[in-house]
DNA sequence: GTGCACAAAAGTGTATACACTTTGCCGGTC
DNA sequence: GACCGGCAAAGTGTATACACTTTTGTGCAC
């Protein structure tokens, strides 16, 4: 690795142009810009989600704030928003890391996925209509494109994101929300505990799982999802392994 | 009301004794003292679920700084962790202010408990143990108690607590921190929608669902936990509302 | 008397300053 | 040569300062 480890921060620097937490206040404001905490916030996040950040980086506040030029003040919110995404954790006097979520703490968050998730499936067979089935067939198209020309960030990103439309389409934003943070959650468990499971084999259970809401047979939707996040869970490093063993000797287990 | 309206916020004085997210960063560390953001943040929680503050009251940085005796650096942070709990809304310029709920925003929460709670007390039935039994029914003396003697606050906190009882019982902490959030959402949403569900009858139905587990009912208990809810939620007042005039005058709807 | 304009006051948003903790390094000692 | 103590550098934790926005109150015009 020819980088220096002084400057692993880099990754950051591409900004991202997704914006979160869209339905925040569901005001009649014109949305204005986002504010600079947001922007570091979702640089920060994508550059997780997006794998361009390991697991146990520091993340120095005055480094970052000067990436994005502004005072450590800002940084610091930003920071205390991703600790309680569970993205970074802060030791205290000690600093900002990148999180990394111990195997228990990762089948808890897909056992919640589960269960949030296969409700979730269940309610929007009831509703689903076309239109949105086929908003979901546009959506497997990208994921297969980009699962074609490993576009591996893209393809990372659109196969979270299937889930979060299958959640915005129940309309119901808390949910939406809950399961934003469980998401970005997951994509770091993966990063952490190197999946196994192909892209390909995850874009086919997806286009499985729309075949069953389009027959609107919830039965099967819901054991669709429930084989696929069950094997997304099981082909995760989540045993104890030599690749682990930086991870076994650390005080956390 | 002989108070003067300049300081609603004395009902923050009281301070708290639990502590919020205990399992947090589940270290070695002793576990020192909560920090004083954490401090702050924990009485407001506590002052909004205990209904000691009202839905819309402003909370104005330097008068919480000057009541715990530290800088607006540090009321900010909890400002901030409070707004991302959804129990304050933080409005750009203008300040802090306790959450006003919409009738869509207490449906959708109710309904994402429903989600995650059936699920919870589906795994519970597979799980518990008779000591986790005896536990929940000295929890329903503890609460019968409180009804019985009319300590409004005390079966408030009770009656909630219920829920998050069962949830630490299926051993997930992810889960237990996410209702941890949904039930402080549900105090306020009560708070603002005035319940005519009476304590006494969601005591009866606590009772009901912990003979189910009891019994290892889980269609029952399932069944139960889904009426509970779904009481709770009809008798509160989503529907418009005389009572609801000030709150039908704002902007926001 | 009502309504608008402007100015003072109050309050939020961000930056900077400073105290204190942690960390890495160097020298001394056994 | 390894271990312990302390010192300096780096970095976090909190307070304060200042700019800018919102609010409020006052006076003037109509």
């Amino acid at each position: 690795m020819p980088r220096t480890a002084a400057a692993p921060l880099q990754a950051l620097k591409p900004a991202p142009s997704r914006r979160r937490r869209a339905g925040a206040a569901a005001r009649a404001a014109p949305e204005a810009d986002t504010s600079a905490t947001q922007r570091i916030v979702d640089a920060i996040t994508t550059a997780i989600v997006e794998r361009r950040l390991m697991p146990g980086t520091k993340l120095a506040e005055q480094k970052i704030a000067d990436l994005f030029k502004v005072s450590r003040t800002l940084v610091r919110q930003a920071l205390n928003q991703l600790s309680r995404d569970r993205l970074v954790t802060l030791e205290p006097a000690r600093g900002a890391f990148v999180a990394r979520p111990g195997v228990q703490e990762a089948r808890q968050v897909f056992e919640v996925r589960q269960m949030l998730e296969t409700a979730m499936v269940r309610k929007l067979c009831a509703t689903i209509t076309d239109t949105q089935i086929a908003e979901l067939r546009a959506h497997l198209r990208a994921e297969r494109e980009a699962v074609l020309r490993t576009d591996v960030p893209g393809r990372t990103r659109l196969l979270a994101d299937f889930h979060m439309i299958l959640a915005r389409m129940v309309g119901n934003e808390v949910l939406a929300q809950l399961l934003t943070d469980l998401l970005s959650r997951s994509s770091l468990i993966s990063l952490m505990y190197q999946s196994s499971h192909s892209a390909e084999h995850s874009q086919a259970e997806h286009v499985a799982l729309v075949d069953a809401l389009e027959r609107r047979d919830a039965r099967a939707a819901v054991k669709l999802l429930d084989a696929h996040l069950h094997n997304v869970e099981r082909n995760l490093r989540l045993n104890p392994r030599v690749h682990d063993l930086d991870a076994a000797l650390r005080p956390a287990g």
